[in-house]
DNA sequence: AATAGTTTGCAACTAAGTTGCAAATAATTT
DNA sequence: AAATTATTTGCAACTTAGTTGCAAACTATT
């Protein structure tokens, strides 16, 4: 286990388990969104099921990865940057989708365009999802 | 069965049946999107569970009505406006969902901001999800 | 090293969504 | 308007996704 993963579940005192660890490592691996499928494949029969859906739930109550709301409604997790914290997500995100590869991208340092609403609407929180075509996928 | 309703159906070629004219109905007087709970529960024992189902998905075929991406991962419909047809759905929406009743409006008359993506990234649609509370809740 | 507190895996369950097929309904033809 | 054809529906059975309680295993604390 890294002691900058063990780190960053002590920070959210969190004890820091085999499986936590995993999963977070999964994260930073990957650097783009996943499933609960996804993480379900990646790591084999290590873990259980069960534990792999209260690991992503605690994640997110602690404020160490954000789910992504998506069209076709398979849930994706990705890891939370600093301005993050407890709950307080979904804020102010720009998400992208790729339509070839799937692979999704937290777009952090796009700057999010204002929304003007009708009357006596306010809002509270804006989640943008982009499709198209990523950068992988274009150059090859 | 009203005959707007049946013009509808036929304009997208299906045949006019007791539940696509009732779940139709359901989405011109309510307004609103709705989930398959939602309909489930409001024709109650009328149709089957499959028959619903069944139903979203050809209207989503037919661009009658197009599905909005939420955060909780419950798959939200919504009557599509006359620029929405086959193949051509979640493009350029904003759908405003309530904080407090969870109502969810299509805004469609919003302009949408332009967005500007890293270099590489091609945009193919968007979809912006606006959390907040809504007029109705503001009123009372 | 022993204890207290947390987390995990298992089993069993609920909920959500899908598929094949015969019966029922809608559209088409005569 | 009756008969034929095509489409849609409901049922049953199934797969997949997600949840809950609880004893055993593991982490953290003393």
């Amino acid at each position: 286990m890294k002691t900058e993963i063990i780190e960053i579940l002590k920070r959210s005192q969190l004890s820091a388990t085999e499986s936590r660890a995993a999963i977070l490592a999964l994260f930073q691996e990957a650097g783009t969104a996943l499933t609960h499928a996804d993480i379900e494949k990646k790591t084999g029969a290590l873990f259980d099921r069960v534990t792999i859906y209260r690991t992503l739930q605690t994640f997110v109550e602690k404020g160490i990865i954000h789910t992504i709301p998506t069209a076709d409604n398979a849930i994706l997790y990705a890891l939370c940057k600093d301005n993050c914290s407890e709950g307080n997500h979904h804020d102010n995100h720009i998400h992208f989708i790729c339509d070839n590869c799937s692979t999704t991208y937290c777009l952090d340092h796009i700057n999010i365009p204002e929304i003007k609403l009708p009357k006596g609407f306010f809002i509270s929180g804006t989640d943008i999802l982009v499709n198209g075509i990523c950068k992988n996928c274009n150059d090859n």
